[in-house]
DNA sequence: CTGAAAGCGCTTACAG
DNA sequence: CTGAAAGCGCTTACAG
C-alpha cells in the first residue's frame, strides 16, 4: 500500500541502497547533502514507513523481546511488565509479554514457541522449577535472562538478576521479635514441583532460617498452603483455619501481599485484631498495602532496579553474545507499617 | 542457524514449494502420502522452525495485534490485557501491549508508530479524547476497534464495543436512595481534554443524570477531582477535604475502585464510619473490592465479554475488510456490598 | 560519493 | 501430484 524504498529511489533518481543508507542515518560522509535532503523530503512527503518484516529478514534482528510471566492481571507482574516495556521501548525494542498462568507446561511450551514468534531475547520473571535448572533442558534459541529467587543455587550457564531475600527477611524477623511477636504462622503459596517439598520456596526458606536464628517459634504444622493469587476466597478460608487451629499464633506471614485484604478479613472473622493481638507481614509492595488499616508491613524487592537490570543485561548480551554470563544481586528491604506494630 | 525450507527440500528430494505446502497443512490431495510423511519426519528431526519474518514478508500478514492501554501496572488494564492476549493467542495472534501512560500525545504517537511495529490490527481500550473522534485524524493504517465509553456519540467510522453505564448506574442510584443515602459527593478523575469540561467523563455524566431522575442531591461543589490512579495519596487527601468541606455528604462515589483503599482511609481520618454514616460506591471490580471491610459496592462492566468481543470484532474485520463497522453494546451491572448498606 | 546485485526465507500462482 | 520461478521489501558487501 504505502511507499517502498524503490518508489522513493525512483522519484529521487538514486538507488535503493542510497535511500536505505540515508533513511537509516548511516550516511557518514558517504552521501552528499543534496541527495540526502532530497531523499529525506521525498520520504516524508510520501509518508514512507519501513516494513519491519523486510528489515528483520535482511538483518536477522527483530527488536522484539519475549517476557515470560505468570499473569498480567496480577499487579505484581503487571508492574514488572510496565517497567520492562518502558525500558525496552526506550532502547528501541518491543516487549512481547507471554503469560504462563503459572503452569509449568505452558511455560515450557512458550519457551519452545518463542523462536517462532521471533524474538531477539527472552526475559523470564519467574522460574517455576527446582533451582530453575530445567531451563537448561529447553533449547535456548535466544539470549536469556532470569529473575532468580533462588539463593543457594550456583549461577548456572545464563545470566540472571538474583533477588536476595536475606536482607529484608532478616530485618523483618528482628523487627517482629523486637515488637514481641514470637509465634509465627505461615500462609504459603505452594510451588508446582512434583519432586520438591512444596514449601521450599526461597522466601519460605529464608524465613525459616532467620526465624531459627532469632528463636521465633514456627513449627511445620503452622504452615498452611493457599492457592495462587486468583482465588482470594481460599486465602480467606485458610487464614481462618490456621488461626482457629492454632490460636497461639500471633504473627501471620503471607506469601504475597496481593492476598492481604482477604487475610485481614479472615483474621477479623477469626476474632483477631491486627496490631493488637495479631501481626501481619507480607512480601511485595503494591498500591494498596499502605492503605489497608492498619497498613501492611512488607518485604519488598527493588522492582524498578530489577527491571532495569534485566533489560540492560539482556541487551548487553544481545549486543555482545560472547560475554560470560553475569549474576547481579539485589537487596530486598523491609517497610514497617501498622500491621506489625503493637498498638499503644 | 537452524534449518530452512531449502535444507529440508534438499534432504527430501523435493522442491521448497512442496515442503511449504506440507508444513502449512495446505496439501489437500496435492501431495502424496509418501512425500508428505518424509517431509514431516525430516522437518521434525531437523528441528525446523519457520522464520516469521519471511512469512510476514511473503504474505503481508503479521499476526500481531497492538493493544493500546494506559498502564499495565494498573490491574484494570492488566486484566484486560490478560483477557485479550488469551483470546488472541487462541486465534494464533500475538498481543503487543502499548502503554500510553494516559498521555494524549503518547497515544497519538503510538498510533503513528504502530504500522512500523507491523500489526494486523489495533485495539484501543481507552479513547482519551472528546467523543473519541480524534482517532479519525490519525491515519488508521490497520483495522481498529475501540472500547468505547461514550454513550451519546454516534457510531463513527470504525467498529467499537460500547460500555453502557446506564444500567449499572441506574441500579446504583436506586439502591442508594432505597438505603437512605441521599447526599452524594463525587471523587472524579479529570479527563485530559483542553476544551472539554474536565468532569465530563461518561461515568460522571450518567451518574449525574441518574441522580437527577431519582432526586439525589449532588451540587457541583461536591465534585472533587483526583489525579490518575498512581497517586493514592492524592485520593486520600481529596477524600478528607471533601468530607471536611461538606459534612452533609453521606455517599461518596469514587471514579475508580483502585482508589478505594485510600478513600476508606481518608473517610476514617475524617471521622466517618463506612456503612454507618457514610456509603461508598465505585466503578470496576477488582481483586480486593470484595475484601475491604466493608466490601465495596461497585458498578462493573463485563470485562471478559468485552475483551472477547473486541478481539472477535477485530479478527472478523481483518478477515473481511469490507464489512461495515459494527457497534456492540454491553451492560454494566451493580454489585452490592457492605459499603452502601446501612449497618443494622 | 553512488549504483548494481545478491541475499534474507518464505509463499503463491503457474506450468507441467 | 510436483517443480521452477518470481516476488515480498529491505540491507550489505562490493565494485566503481
Amino acid at each position: 500500500m504505502s511507499a517502498t524504498l524503490k518508489d522513493i529511489s525512483a522519484k529521487a533518481n538514486t538507488s535503493e541502497a542510497t535511500v536505505s543508507l540515508v533513511l537509516n542515518g548511516r550516511h557518514y560522509n558517504r552521501v552528499s547533502q543534496a541527495t540526502r535532503q532530497k531523499i529525506e523530503s521525498i520520504a516524508r512527503e510520501m509518508g514512507y514507513v519501513p516494513r519491519r518484516a523486510a528489515q528483520v529478514l535482511a538483518t536477522g534482528k527483530t527488536h522484539n523481546i519475549g517476557v515470560i510471566l505468570n499473569d498480567l492481571s496480577n499487579p505484581f507482574y503487571g508492574h514488572y511488565a510496565s517497567l520492562i516495556q518502558q525500558r525496552l521501548w526506550d532502547n528501541g525494542y518491543t516487549c512481547l509479554p507471554m503469560e504462563t498462568g503459572a503452569s509449568r507446561d505452558r511455560q515450557r511450551n512458550l519457551l519452545a514457541w518463542l523462536p517462532q514468534k521471533s524474538v531477539d531475547g527472552i526475559i523470564a520473571l519467574e522460574g517455576l522449577w527446582d533451582g530453575d535448572d530445567d531451563y537448561l533442558d529447553v533449547p535456548l534459541a535466544a539470549p536469556f535472562i532470569l529473575r532468580h529467587q533462588n539463593q543457594g543455587k550456583p549461577t548456572g550457564e545464563y545470566s540472571h538478576v538474583s533477588v536476595d531475600y536475606e536482607h529484608g527477611v532478616t530485618q523483618l524477623v528482628a523487627h517482629l521479635k523486637e515488637q514481641g511477636w514470637d509465634k509465627v504462622g505461615l500462609l504459603i503459596q505452594p510451588q508446582q514441583l512434583p519432586h520438591v517439598d512444596e514449601l521450599e520456596h526461597p522466601r519460605t526458606r529464608m524465613l525459616h532460617q532467620a526465624m531459627h536464628v532469632h528463636g521465633l517459634r514456627c513449627p511445620d504444622k503452622w504452615w498452611y498452603p493457599a492457592e495462587e493469587s486468583k482465588s482470594m476466597e481460599h486465602w480467606y478460608q485458610q487464614t481462618i483455619a490456621l488461626l482457629k487451629d492454632h490460636p497461639q499464633i500471633n504473627v501471620l506471614i503471607v506469601h504475597n501481599a496481593i492476598a492481604t485484604p482477604a487475610v485481614y478479613a479472615g483474621a477479623e472473622k477469626a476474632g483477631r485484631c491486627v496490631g493488637q493481638d495479631l501481626a501481619i507481614a507480607s512480601f511485595d509492595e503494591n498500591s494498596f498495602t499502605p492503605w489497608l488499616r492498619p497498613g501492611v508491613t512488607v518485604v519488598h524487592e527493588p522492582m524498578q532496579d530489577i527491571a532495569q537490570q534485566l533489560v540492560d543485561l539482556l541487551l548487553e548480551q544481545i549486543k555482545n553474545p560472547n560475554t560470560a554470563s553475569k549474576v547481579i544481586k539485589t537487596k530486598t528491604q523491609l517497610i514497617v507499617r501498622g500491621s506489625t506494630q503493637r498498638a499503644r
